[in-house]
DNA sequence: TTGGTATGATGGTAGTACCAATTTTAAAGG
DNA sequence: CCTTTAAAATTGGTACTACCATCATACCAA
């Protein structure tokens, strides 16, 4: 039945221990303000060397989950004040997907989803045309779901190329990632989109009809988020 | 007249060399798909340490300017691909801001932040409530502008913590990153807004009132695009 | 052609020592 | 007893070195 054989993930201790303080403190273990262990009793526990410890600490230090000085130590910060990268570390929980933050997801990509459209309506020149339509093509050339579902995070990426606003194009690469990071997940919400409505925010977007094509993608992207209340009502047991 | 004795900065060795390397790759030094020397090389070069080095290439790696593998090299990548941290030093070169990317922020700001007071006036709790009418208690009583533009970022974050969005939440962390490292920056913007403006989207957010807090974030927001404008059409000599 | 094997390049990790900033402690002086 | 000062301890920052793990390449053997 050939399981999809997948290359084996080579997971390096830096990442490995990045995640376990990062799953240490958004749990709970420590509190915002307060000290991890100094870094040689850290590296000794887990055993690793410094240099190796650090490379983690680093990860950690972009994402603004804590703080490092030099004689102070290392402090905690409130995840709520870290870096949206972190977005992705919040949705999984030990594999677990936390469906409230997927909902928080999908509802953000609706909203920029759809000016985006508008924008690229408004924006669009004859090479950004031409890699829309490109992409089309391949799109209704293709019938296995999973390059489907990569053509149709390229078609929105160049959707936010063609709306020129570099922050909508950074963006869309979170979205990406974790698309790409969890694609049995949105399988069901790639499924239910019709290549047909995304004909029409293309045709909207060729035809500069900014309110068709931010109407369009709206009515695209809201198909997720009604997947996904369906999903999440279905598991309210807890209440 | 003591002004405001700040703390030297000690840009400590790594984040020299990522500013640095960030800024061979942004500026065309290397083109996507290119190698960097390897680590070895460039940490002779540069004159540290081998791990002081990938320290800093930890930090291009998590934006995504590169990737590192064993055995192979490191691989510069398309900064269209990177992460929406990039943003920050897509704005800042050498010291220069660029203004199309400024733009581009504020229009994001506008949308979310728009879309965020309608949340909040939709699920504002007593507590959220609380906290925000703390938040303009502190504000009226200011009047250094400073403080007043602190006040001002501490006002949007919790009208995001309201908006019980975590997506809306870490994103306004971005803004407020940007937001504290160039003050000066955005110190007419902020001017420009009136304390008024803010009233009445608290009181539509108190009242559960989401088209009235809705449009009135997005005419404050708005401000800031408009007077970003000028600047922009002033400095039209280039064409 | 296929599979093994040796070799070189490159990143991954370990160990140790010392420098630099901060905090803490203790001594000194009033 | 309190404040001030100075020494010591703590903690992160960086350096030097050595070796392991992975990948690419070329060459050899079946």
């Amino acid at each position: 039945m050939t399981p999809t054989l997948i290359p084996v993930e080579k997971r390096k201790a830096p990442e490995q221990i990045a995640e376990m303080l990062m799953k240490y403190i958004l749990q709970g273990g420590v509190r915002p303000g307060d000290k991890l262990p100094a870094e040689r009793t850290l590296a000794a526990r887990l055993n690793v060397t410094r240099a190796t410890l650090r490379e983690a600490l680093k990860k950690l230090e972009q994402l603004k989950l804590i703080t490092i000085h030099q004689g102070k130590g290392i402090i905690v910060q409130d995840f709520h004040n870290a870096s949206i990268d972190l977005i992705f570390s919040l949705m999984v929980i030990d594999g677990e997907i936390d469906l409230n933050i997927l909902e928080n997801i999908m509802e953000a990509r609706k909203l920029f989803g759809s000016h985006v459209a508008r924008l690229a309506a408004r924006r669009a020149e004859e090479k950004d045309k031409d890699k829309l339509r490109a992409l089309m093509s391949k799109m209704q050339a293709t019938t296995d779901p999973k390059t489907l579902q990569q053509l149709d995070m390229e078609f929105f990426h160049q959707l936010a190329e063609t709306s020129k606003n570099m922050v909508y194009i950074l963006l869309m690469n979170t979205i990406k990632t974790i698309h790409n990071n969890y694609l049995d997940l949105f399988l069901p919400l790639s499924a239910h989109s019709s290549t047909d409505l995304k004909q029409e925010i293309l045709k909207a977007v060729l035809d500069g009809d900014e309110e068709v094509a931010a109407q369009k993608a709206g009515t695209f992207l809201q198909a997720g988020l009604d997947l996904l209340d369906s999903l999440n009502s279905a598991e309210s047991k807890t209440a």
